[in-house]
DNA sequence: AATTATTTTTAGATATATCTAAATTTATTT
DNA sequence: AAATAAATTTAGATATATCTAAAAATAATT
């Protein structure tokens, strides 16, 4: 099934709405997921409903079909795998990623994104800790751990930074992690449960065990 | 300026066919280039036109402008930098790149050329011996010359072979013809132009005087 | 120079994707 | 249950990019 950019973007944000909370897809929710119009809601989803790629019946909402999720999680396949690329090839920035990735995503090669999964060396997460469809489009969900919770030699990804607390913040920014960075336990400090860490293959920083709670890391 | 793909496509075909040949342009040698009719080449260069990056004159034909050049020499400079990665970081044969090349040179974005380039190493040339326009759109010629106005005893490094005709380009990679093999001229059949040929001083060939038209080689 | 042929342009259609405004259906209040 | 509010769909327009067929301009031939 060829489907265009603009259909595959409409796929792909039916996934995402029915993803997190109910099955049925409101037009409304659409229209806000992709700053459009619930009119052209409407219309697109007469078309991809008359391609199978959603069930869809008037008034009732939307609800995407076994073949518009396979074609849904091949684009998230593909705009993951991009996002890796850019951040460990080209040295992008965790937050600068996505814009050049949403372009990326809708590349047509049957090859293009195997040879890009094997270059990359088969990643399962993105730099956002978020998982990496396979190519069967299985999804395999990352664990979250606080930092404190590692032993020598873990790593992960940083997800998530309590955001209330701007002294923290401004710590982690100073030694240069923030979301996305990739961080791996070099020695635990059992008395204080302190960690020495070494992040996105640089430098090396202790943190105390206080701030190792607060930080979140997705695993493999 | 920001243009459509399409716009982009025009563009880069006008530049091709000003560069070898006369500066001015028929609507018709266009519609061929791009596999479309006359009628439509007409409504997009008096579009064109109006966006100053041609210049035209009803009945008369067209120019390229240096806004536009300088657009096309991007657009080129972003598909040979991406062919480099294809076929170095992907390993894709070089008969592969092209299709995937013209949709990844419209990707939009300040920072990927820039960053893509690096990782690169600064290439100057692409996979099909082409040279890449540097970030001001600066090319520097290579002095080339076609295998088949070669004679005995001539040889030179091949530096050039057309990247559109996926045919040819798998049957060069058959015999071991690559961008860099040195060839050398055994003896020239001048019945049909045909040439037999030493590949990297190893196996020899016959090839058509076709083939032989298409490939440009080096010469000190 | 007049005729014929070729090239180019215009006129009018089609397909995609979008919009606003109006109509319709569904959901919520009173 | 009727009235009101909210959500959704349809009708009709617009913009892009394309096409065929016809008209117009230019080039080539007699």
């Amino acid at each position: 099934m060829n489907l265009s950019l603009t259909e595959e973007n409409y796929l792909k944000a039916i996934y995402h709405l029915s993803e997190n909370g109910d099955k049925e897809v409101s037009t409304n929710s659409i229209a806000e997921e992709l700053s459009t119009k619930a009119a052209s809601v409407s219309d697109m989803i007469r078309k991809l409903s008359r391609k199978k790629v959603i069930n869809y019946e008037k008034y009732r909402g939307v609800q995407i079909s076994p073949s518009g999720e396979k074609i849904a999680l091949q684009v998230i396949r593909k705009h993951r795998l991009w996002e890796v690329f850019l951040v460990e090839k080209l040295d992008f920035n965790w937050d600068e990623v996505h814009e050049v990735a949403e372009q990326l995503e809708h590349i047509k090669s049957p090859t293009l994104i195997s040879r890009l999964d094997k270059f990359l060396g088969y990643p399962t997460m993105d730099p956002h800790g978020d998982p990496i469809p396979n190519e069967h489009g299985e999804i395999k969900i990352n664990p979250q751990l606080p930092l404190v919770e590692f032993n020598a030699e873990d790593q992960g990804i940083v997800v998530k930074v309590p955001d209330a607390d701007p002294s923290l913040l401004r710590h982690l920014d100073k030694i240069g992690m923030r979301l996305g960075s990739k961080v791996k336990v070099i020695e635990r400090v059992e008395f204080d449960n302190s960690v020495l860490i070494k992040i996105d293959n640089s430098n090396e920083v202790y943190l105390s065990g206080e701030m190792a709670k607060n930080i979140m890391l997705a695993v493999k």
